[in-house]
DNA sequence: CATCTATAGTTGTATATACAACTTATCTTT
DNA sequence: AAAGATAAGTTGTATATACAACTATAGATG
């Protein structure tokens, strides 16, 4: 019974809405409501309804009252995290080997997803460009490709990265950031086949992602793109999956 | 001027730990520490901590002090949500196709997903199954396999998927879920490959989805899996995109 | 009838206080 | 030196209070 207050006000609320009494849109009680209720003070129950609104389940109007969530989402969410972390996660080994790693000149498409086209204008653009093999005990499993913006990231090219990933490297170098990403299933180029040693024509999944850093100015949201990453996964070896408590 | 006091805080931590001058595992100021700088009382200095916290930017030790969490995460989030909302936010038109609608007998892998082996044995064991092909301006974007626990969801094969999709009927019927879900590349069966009138030999995107209630008992964490999704997507078409603010 | 006005109710922010639970370092005792 | 007790500092929970900001309703006014 050594529950803390505003735990048992927050399963009492869930109660009702897991059993249908309360339903998306209805009102749920006030906060004074629920202080007399339950013999607390306003803020405990305050701290109950506002953890369920930080969490989704309600929305709260000021002046008006506290309402069940109209869309307690059927769509979730995904975690894309580090290949290496999710290896070690799996209990099993992970080693990776440098293919490529070296300065570039970058074409249309690049110069434009990494935002370089709008402010520096310098004709001779180039960034760092690495190609890194994952391994899972020993089986090819992911081929990570880079485009950094080496304005932002000048010592990329200096890095070994048979001893630290390019992921773990980057969220060293660049603490908080935000990002962008999509996944794809493609039948992907010859070389990228040979070097995941894929069958012929199977297919792949590639995640492309982009990474920004967050420069907080007071008007405008201004981001700048660190890097530009693509993914590449043998569809046969390699699945993403993710898990979520609502 | 009239932002709250404790946002004032939050924006002051946020900005010491992008500029690097407290790193991951640094102390930060203690809740009275705060309070004693800002000039606010201890419960408003420690709502700026508890929200940072909550974002997963900061770590609180009772009786220790609160540290600049370890992995600001590389990983990130991708939202997966119902094909209708996704087509119809992008402005276009949406409209479902239904394929299939009946009851059926389940195979041992559909029973295993469904953990319709560990309680009731009934051998005769049956499950609502529907194929339903959604189309995005007229063109064939995803075929929706779902497996239903009639048990759970009575009247799944009297709804009419033309007018309401199964995902949004679903949600109306089990308000509060979890849910378990993975990714693939596969070039996929020969019917399907018809169905979504994709070009021979064109890898495909698969998404599958499991859904659970979440019965809370005060012991264990039990739920009951509500339906099994399979979701197919022609990959010259189709792209699963997110994106997320740290 | 339409419009404006007051009012009660609700959420948002903030303070001051109290005690509980826990950690860490220091001091005391053995 | 090792072990145990003490104290100071920190986070967690909870109360009581106050005022601000906003909403919706009822009532008064034109």
């Amino acid at each position: 019974m050594n529950q803390p207050q505003f735990e048992v006000i927050k399963r009492f609320i869930l109660k009702k809405i897991e059993q249908g009494t309360w339903r998306p849109g209805d009102g749920v009680p006030s906060e004074n409501a629920l202080s007399e209720k339950f013999s607390v003070s306003r803020m405990t129950a305050r701290r109950a309804l506002s953890e369920l609104t930080d969490s989704g389940v309600l929305e709260r109007v000021r002046g008006a009252g506290t309402f069940v969530a109209e869309q307690l989402p059927m769509g979730s969410f995904l975690e894309i995290q580090s290949i290496a972390r999710e290896i070690t996660a799996r209990g099993h080994r992970h080693h990776a080997e440098v293919i490529t790693l070296e300065s570039r000149k970058i074409d249309a498409k690049i110069k434009n997803l990494l935002h370089l086209d709008l402010l520096h204008l310098d004709s001779a653009a180039t960034c760092a460009y690495s190609q890194v093999l994952h391994f899972e005990n020993d089986v090819p499993i992911q081929l990570e490709e880079r485009f950094i913006n080496t304005r932002l990231v000048p010592d990329y090219l200096k890095q070994d990265f048979t001893q630290i990933t390019p992921s773990d490297y980057l969220s060293e170098v660049t603490p908080l950031s935000e990002a962008d990403h999509w996944i794809e299933a493609v039948s992907c180029p010859k070389e990228i086949h040979r070097l995941l040693k894929m069958k012929q024509a199977t297919p792949c999944l590639k995640i492309s992602r982009r990474t920004f850093t967050r420069k907080q100015s007071t008007k405008r949201h201004r981001t700048d793109v660190v890097n530009f990453a693509v993914l590449y996964h043998p569809g046969d070896r390699y699945r993403l999956g993710g898990h979520l408590n609502y």
